[in-house]
DNA sequence: ATCGTGTACCCATAATTTGC
DNA sequence: GCAAATTATGGGTACACGAT
């Protein structure tokens, strides 16, 4: 998963993003029954250790998943329940029996009766929600799947009001889909907006496909690499998709440094090739129409260029013949967000040392190539480094090579942690990926839902899109595809797919005229895309 | 370490609502 | 009015935790 609504801190976690609001609360007043058993709710506060129970349990599920997705976690607590959550227990206290009391929390209109009926929920509010919530109270799109599966309740107005919002919700998706397999499908989104009263006239809307401001789309380390480029300066806004708006909580703390007071609308947007959404204010985005788009395509363009002859010069296929002949090998490989060549400088996972001062080692890729397990691996040198506080940060020049000149070490791929910068030597996140995509499914998936998008957008701006958009020639050239790495689900529709993606990419960009019945699919493939973190690159699929 | 108690969680089923 | 879908309720039990 994608968390990037959480706000991680010394102190523990907290959730930015929330579907919870007072309404759905229960009645705190005292109902008896017909038989005398008197039952009513009362508000758990912060201090008591039900709570504690909670934000504990909470905070460890969500601990974890951060951490499984690579990021730092200081402390697993989750400081707060997501706004408009709290926790209510239950007091019945019946005539002849002893009393009861169970602890529920409400906020969404469902009632999770403990912290791992929650835990999905959560995960799933802290994520970029690209993947629908798999919690059990949350709808399914296939009907019914497990017996008994979801309740909803709202105990102070019981069954109407809470059940026609449900009702509304699951129908208007039923509808989008539906419309989906049609053509129109604005209508139908907008149901849903109105009912969330959201709807603001005159503002982008969800699904368009806007700039937004590389201040807050890329990171710095991103932004250097396109500012030395010839014409990267150019580039003021990125492209990006409207997943989802809402409007701001009371004490939400955006991504701007502003304090909202001129508009409390975000924007959800999910940048183009790139992974991860961003949540922004209304001031960081600007429609299509109002940039032009020649310059900055171009100087992409001229940037992704430039990297193909600088790849060219560079390969050295005598060298890999002489060493591993027998193993096919690749120039490169994506691996998550990054893309890894030969000759390049990578950080490893584990120190050499155990201490947790050191900083990671450093690897030099020499090869890369699949060996006889079918495992991909590479081989190069090895550098290991210092404490941060010894020395200059110049330090990478002075690398000390620890292997032999006529040995190598070879790596894992779990090794990686991801590329070394010059400019960022202390970054100590790993990539972590661990679901192998291949690079034409990556690129098929991200230019296919651009192509389904612009076709609700204007017409004039698909040459646009698709020049930025266009998967780049391949640099990568290998002898055989790579083999299915331990996955999780998606392999299925993965495979399906893969026939007709080929046939849109060898085209090159040339598509939106074919009108290809698979793009709807690949709306839902596109929640694939952004965090499948292993891309291979090839062209050659022989299979 | 083990026992006992109360609680949290899970599950089956009863009850109710909805769709045809 | 019946069947299916959904929700509420209460029992069973694993588990945590304090007492022995």
């Amino acid at each position: 998963m994608n968390f990037v609504n959480v706000e991680i801190s010394e102190a523990g976690l907290k959730v930015s993003y929330s579907d919870g609001d007072p309404k759905h609360h229960p009645s705190i007043e005292i109902v008896v029954d017909s038989s005398g058993t008197k039952s009513h709710y009362r508000l758990v506060g912060r201090k008591e250790q039900k709570f504690d129970v909670y934000s504990t349990k909470l905070g460890d599920a969500l601990g974890k998943a951060l951490e499984k997705s690579g990021l730092l976690v200081p402390k697993a607590l989750l400081l707060e329940l997501p706004k408009g959550y709290e926790l209510f227990e239950n007091n019945k206290e019946y005539v002849n029996k002893p009393t009861r009391k169970d602890t529920y929390l409400f906020g969404n209109g469902s009632k999770y009766r403990s912290p791992a009926e929650f835990e999905e929920h959560l995960l799933w509010l802290a994520s970029d929600k690209e993947m629908p919530c798999s919690c059990k109270y949350c709808p399914k799109d296939s009907y019914r799947n497990n017996a008994q599966s979801r309740r909803s309740v709202d105990t102070r107005s019981p069954s109407k009001f809470n059940q026609t919002i449900q009702k509304q919700n699951t129908s208007s998706i039923k509808r989008l889909t539906a419309a989906q397999k049609g053509k129109s499908k604005a209508t139908s989104v907008n149901a849903k907006d109105e009912n969330l009263s959201l709807r603001i006239d005159n503002k982008s809307r969800r699904e368009d496909i806007i700039w937004a401001d590389i201040k807050y789309v890329l990171h710095s380390s991103q932004r250097d690499s396109l500012f030395s480029e010839e014409g990267g300066d150019l580039i003021k806004y990125w492209p990006a998709i409207i997943r989802e708006k809402s409007k701001a909580m009371h004490n939400f703390i955006d991504p701007i440094g502003n304090n909202s007071n001129n508009s409390s609308v975000f924007y959800t947007l999910q940048p183009l090739m790139l992974a991860g959404t961003k949540r922004l204010q209304q001031n960081a985005i600007i429609p299509w129409l109002a940039y032009s788009t020649k310059n900055v395509t171009r100087a992409i363009e001229s940037k992704l260029r430039k990297e193909d002859n600088e790849h060219l010069l560079k390969t050295n296929e005598i060298r890999l013949l002489q060493q591993m002949e027998s193993y096919p090998h690749y120039k490169a490989i994506f691996l998550g967000t990054e893309l890894l060549k030969e000759d390049d400088y990578i950080r490893l996972t584990r120190p050499s040392r155990d201490s947790s001062t050191e900083r990671l080692p450093i690897f030099k890729i020499n090869t890369i190539f699949l060996n006889s397990q079918k495992k991909i691996q590479m081989s190069g040198d090895l550098f290991p480094r210092s404490p941060p506080s010894s020395k200059n940060d110049g330090e990478c020049f002075m690398l000390k090579k620890l292997n032999k000149d006529k040995f190598e070490y070879t790596i894992d791929l779990s090794e990686i942690a991801g590329r070394y910068y010059k400019l960022h030597p202390n970054i100590n996140q790993n990539m972590s990926c661990t679901i192998p995509v291949s690079y034409i499914d990556r690129m098929s998936i991200i230019s296919e839902t651009t192509k389904l998008y612009i076709h609700e957008a204007t017409n004039t701006n698909i040459q646009n899109i698709q020049n930025i958009q266009t998967p780049r020639k391949q640099m990568a050239k290998r002898s055989r595809p790579l083999p299915p790495l331990r996955t999780k689900k998606h392999k299925i529709d993965h495979l399906t797919k893969e026939t007709s993606i080929d046939i849109s990419t060898s085209q090159s960009s040339q598509s939106s005229k074919s009108t290809n019945i698979k793009k709807v699919d690949m709306t839902r493939a596109k929640i694939v895309s952004p965090r499948i973190p292993f891309l291979d690159e090839s062209d050659d699929n022989s299979d």
